[in-house]
RNA sequence: GGAGGGAUUCCCGAGUGGCCAAAGGGAGCAGACUGUAAAUCUGCCGGCGAACGCCUUCGAAGGUUCGAAUCCUUCUCCCUCCA
């Protein structure tokens, strides 16, 4: 086992908050001297199965426990999946049904072992301790706080200033998260910084339960493609770690710089001298914002994919992007005999079958804007009707391509 | 239980009988520039149609009118104040 210090060095990576550190640092002391590992905990609230690089900061902190020897524990809140976490929530979440959760569950599992190493990974579901609780227990966990507490945590307090719903199981979602941590004996749960309400009240329940209390540790929240919100689904500003290396190269090089050395030290596993020197080199203008933007492209695509498709990733972006070349695979598209009319096939109908355009509207758009081109040669009448030919190139703007092939 | 306010195109938001597919902003798309970054400039931004034009859209359903997002009726949902 490493050092304190240089223990602590990297857990320190990019973390927003670790409360307290000095707790943190006696843990690892007595970790070492009695060559017992530490309980690191997890919970991921299995409510949206795909993973994405900002569920990946925590994920990534925690194979750096791994990495340093300790113990890890992946809690998938099955049990508390049904009341939805309230977090940064001005709604009260639907409840989940058991199905659901546990086919999210199993989705989750084979995602998150592309950042952990299985072997070294627990996996339980919060519903063992928590089922079995009888009424009474449930209302003994409930007399360890106060409702003026509870109030305290930001979204609560805002939706009861705000005369919105809260409803009295939300209270406990802390709670149960907070006896999933007194079940496993954790030494350390991590958490985004949203979590903060959360992992403290662990450390409540454990000492309420004899415990040692747990360290909470924060990561901060990962901004989005956007550079502005919080990397989430349903804002689209996102990079899925199923996503194919073309996707994810191109769209890690469509981040704002600003973001660029966050990433770094985030969601790669670039070694944090390295990082700095990255940093270092960007402040004084000796490193080109595109190569460092380029060399964390590759470095997010060869952690999921490997260095080889991280390699034909950046040959194709710099084929398709940079030099405005054709890509080596494109897309066929089959000329149906419906298309034709006297022999001719209108463009804007074709644009649209081939999903090159959402609609022939658009497709007239985009021609208008010159966006269209032919065999690399740009159309201008909108209503083009014209004779294909097989193997044809149809480009529709920087991205969209498609290859024609007739058939009889 | 009482009084009042609101629901508009992806989002915010203007529009109170014809000039409204509906101002403005944001997002998005495309073009220029470039490093698929930022900033900037330009254009587009419901659907069908080669086009005149036609169709669908302003919470829902009816109605008035030559004509409705705008007026009336009923309904649904949301908010504010009082009890």
């Amino acid at each position: 086992m490493l050092d304190v210090q240089k223990q602590l060095e990297i857990i320190k990576r990019g973390t927003a908050e670790i409360v307290p550190e000095e707790e943190l640092v006696e843990k690892l002391k007595k970790s070492i001297a009695n060559n017992k590992p530490l309980h690191i905990k997890l919970g991921l609230d299995p409510t949206a199965p795909d993973i994405h690089l900002g569920h990946t900061v925590v994920l990534q902190k925690l194979r750096q426990f791994q990495e340093l020897g300790h113990q890890v524990t992946i809690i998938l809140g099955d049990y508390t999946g049904r009341i939805g976490d309230p977090t940064g929530k001005s709604e009260t979440r639907k409840q989940l049904t058991e199905e659901e959760v546990l086919a999210n569950a199993r989705t989750y599992e084979q995602q998150i072992f592309k950042i952990l190493d299985p072997e070294k990974t627990n996996v339980r579901f919060n519903s063992t301790w928590l089922a079995p609780l009888k009424f009474e227990d449930v209302i003994r966990l409930a007399a360890t706080t106060t409702v003026a507490r509870m109030l305290e945590r930001e979204d609560f307090s805002k939706r009861f200033k705000e005369n919105l719903p809260i409803s009295i199981h939300e209270f406990f979602y802390p709670l149960m998260q907070g006896y999933d941590s007194v079940a496993l004996e954790a030494d350390v749960e991590l958490g985004g910084t949203d979590q903060k309400f959360n992992l403290l009240m662990g450390r409540t329940l454990q000492k309420e339960f004899g415990q040692e209390p747990q360290v909470a540790l924060m990561m901060p929240i990962l901004e989005g493609l956007d550079g502005v919100n919080k990397m989430s689904k349903s804002l689209g500003n996102y990079i899925g770690i199923d996503e194919a290396p073309q996707e994810m190269y191109g769209k890690t090089m469509s981040i704002p710089d600003e973001l660029m050395v966050r990433y770094f030290e985030l969601v790669t596993p670039v070694p944090l001298e390295e990082v700095r020197a990255i940093a270092r080199g960007l402040e004084e203008g000796t490193l080109h914002p595109r190569d460092v933007k380029m060399r964390l492209a590759r470095e997010i695509v060869t952690f999921y994919h490997g260095a080889e498709a991280a390699r034909q990733a950046e040959e194709h972006f710099k084929k398709v992007f940079q030099k405005r070349e054709l890509p080596d695979e494109i897309d066929e598209f089959v000329v149906t005999e419906d298309l034709y009319e006297e022999g001719l096939v209108s463009l804007p109908r074709l644009l649209t079958k081939a999903k090159l355009a959402a609609s022939n509207s658009e497709a007239r758009r985009l021609v208008k804007e010159g966006a269209v081109k032919i065999n690399g040669e740009k159309v201008s009448d909108p209503n083009l009707r014209f004779q294909p030919e097989d193997g044809m190139i149809i480009r529709a703007g920087k991205r969209r391509f498609a290859r024609l092939t007739l058939k009889n």
